[in-house]
This record gives structure tokens, C-alpha cells and sequence, in this order.
DNA sequence: GGCTGACCTTCCCACTATGGGAAGGCGTAC
DNA sequence: GTACGCCTTCCCATAGTGGGAAGGTCAGCC
């Protein structure tokens, strides 16, 4: 199987599978003598994992890790759940973040009359020297 | 004012200021004969609207609109309210996004020992082949 | 044997916004 | 004059993805 049939049959483009095996994770199988990489079932399965954490948000680098402890049959489940754990919790940060931002310009573009006339909560929020940061409130 | 006094007048770094006078949003207004920026108070004020456009999660891009609606003086808020609700639906587009891995993630992580068992429906989730893709789904 | 089209290879570039750092020129206080 | 802090420009790195160029390869078809 050469790398196209692989990035059809995994879902990952043969751009992207060549980027993770520069990152160190996931090598060929081997080479054609003309230099073209070869794969196996075992190596497209290894890309639908990779697939699956990459949607599930997990950065490369945690990857590493979940692909060591899956092909580690003796881990501990404990191991995986830190990762899973610790992934959430960056979700969460992420997410409150965001809504933060979302909530305050939501209240200021319900507050704009949003017609022709200048006058604008929005842009006022944004010119307003005094403020000083205060994270997730939001007076008009 | 030099850049480091602005930076400081401002919250935002030096490097960002050049940055930002690199990509269009604010020049300085003037140079010394040493080729050191000179700021002044309005340049300061369009440094915290930058500033407080960018902590809303705005992007470089569409700051550039709102400066120029912040300086015309005969804008229509509806414009202001367009970019603003267009972001928020950005916003609410990215929110989801995370809200759907971190509510499976949490699910698995919910289901997994978390002790020195290998098993763990975490890593059998990444491994399963037979996913299609049922984004927000998670059947263990 | 040769052509064509689809595929492969490596290498470079772009994106967003930010930070780090080097090399060299100013400015000010002592 | 010298030392220190600030300024300048320029290059590099980040994370993950896509685009594309230049050139090699393979399969089918005549």
C-alpha cells in the first residue's frame, strides 16, 4: 500500500502522514527500491488513531504518548486517564476563555441599536481608556 | 513618547507594536533623526483599543475594520454590529467545537478504572475502526 | 520503444500572533 | 569616556495544515 492508498483508507492526507512521521510518529513500514513509502493494515490503523485523537483535540505531543501507551499492552489504564484528564481540563480552560469573550460582545451587540446612527456600545467598550481588564464583566 | 514608554502606556508589547505598525493597523506618528518611533496619547488610545479588540478575540483583520469605524465619525452602528456578531458566531462555532470533545472525552474518561488494569475504554475509543465519524456521539 | 496521466519524492512557502535573540546604533548619567 | 539601558532591523520558532514546484516512477495503451 503506497501512501495514497493509506490516506484513503485512514482519512489522513498523505501531506499529513508524512508530517507525523517527520515528527516521529509514525514511520513507513519501508521504502520501494524507487523510494516510495509503504504501508500495512497495521500502520493505516495506527492513522485512524491518530485521526480519532486529533479530533478529540490531544496535541501531537500528547499523541506520542497515548500511541506508546496503547502499544503497550501492559499500561496502566491510570496513565491514559492523566492524559484524557489533563486534556480536559485544558478544554475547560480553553472553553471559558471563549465564552468570556463571547458573552461580553454578545451583551455589547445586544446593547447596539445596529442602524444608522454612530453611537455604538461596541466601539465605545473597545475606545474606553479606564478599563482595566476586568475579565468577564461587562458594563455598557 | 519612545515605543517602550507607549508599550508601557498601552499593555502592549513593543515587539507587537512594530508588529501591528507591519501589518497596517498604526504607525507611529512620526520618526526621530535617530529612527527611534514617536508616539503620542492618540496613538496610545489606538494602542488600547488594539489592545481590548484583540483580548475579545478579534482578529488582526477585522481590528482593521473597526479602527476605521472607530475614525469615521459618520459610521452606522450596524456595521460595528455586523463584525461584532459575526465574530460571536465565530465564537460560538469554536465553543462548540470544543464543548463536543471535551463532553466525549469526559465520558470516556468517566468510564475508564483509572487504575493499574490496562483496560481502558479511552485508548479502545481512539482504536476503534469502525468509527464513521459521530461527531458529539460517545458509545462506549 | 514511447507517450500520457496519475502518482510519488523532497523542498520551500504561507498562514496567526507572539516571543526570543543577535548585532549594532543611541542617549544619558556618572 | 564608559557603562547601561533602550532603540533599530533581521532572523528564527511556535502547531498543524495546505499549496505548489521540480523531478522521478509506474501502469496502461499504441
Amino acid at each position: 500500500m503506497n501512501i495514497g492508498e493509506a490516506a484513503r483508507a485512514s482519512g489522513v492526507t498523505a501531506k499529513m502522514i508524512r508530517y507525523y512521521e517527520s515528527v516521529g510518529l509514525l514511520a513507513a513500514k519501508a521504502r520501494t527500491s524507487a523510494g516510495y513509502r509503504v504501508y500495512g493494515p497495521q500502520e493505516v490503523h495506527s492513522l485512524r488513531f491518530i485521526r480519532q485523537a486529533r479530533r478529540l483535540g490531544f496535541l501531537v505531543e500528547d499523541i506520542r504518548r497515548l500511541l506508546a501507551l496503547w502499544h503497550d499492552r501492559s499500561r496502566a489504564s491510570a496513565e491514559v486517564k492523566a492524559i484524557a484528564l489533563e486534556h480536559v481540563a485544558e478544554l475547560d480552560r480553553r472553553i471559558n476563555e471563549l465564552t468570556d469573550m463571547r458573552d461580553t460582545l454578545a451583551h455589547l451587540a445586544d446593547h447596539c441599536h445596529g442602524d444608522e446612527r454612530p453611537d455604538c456600545p461596541i466601539i465605545e467598550r473597545l475606545a474606553d481608556t479606564d478599563l482595566v481588564s476586568g475579565k468577564g464583566c461587562h458594563p455598557i
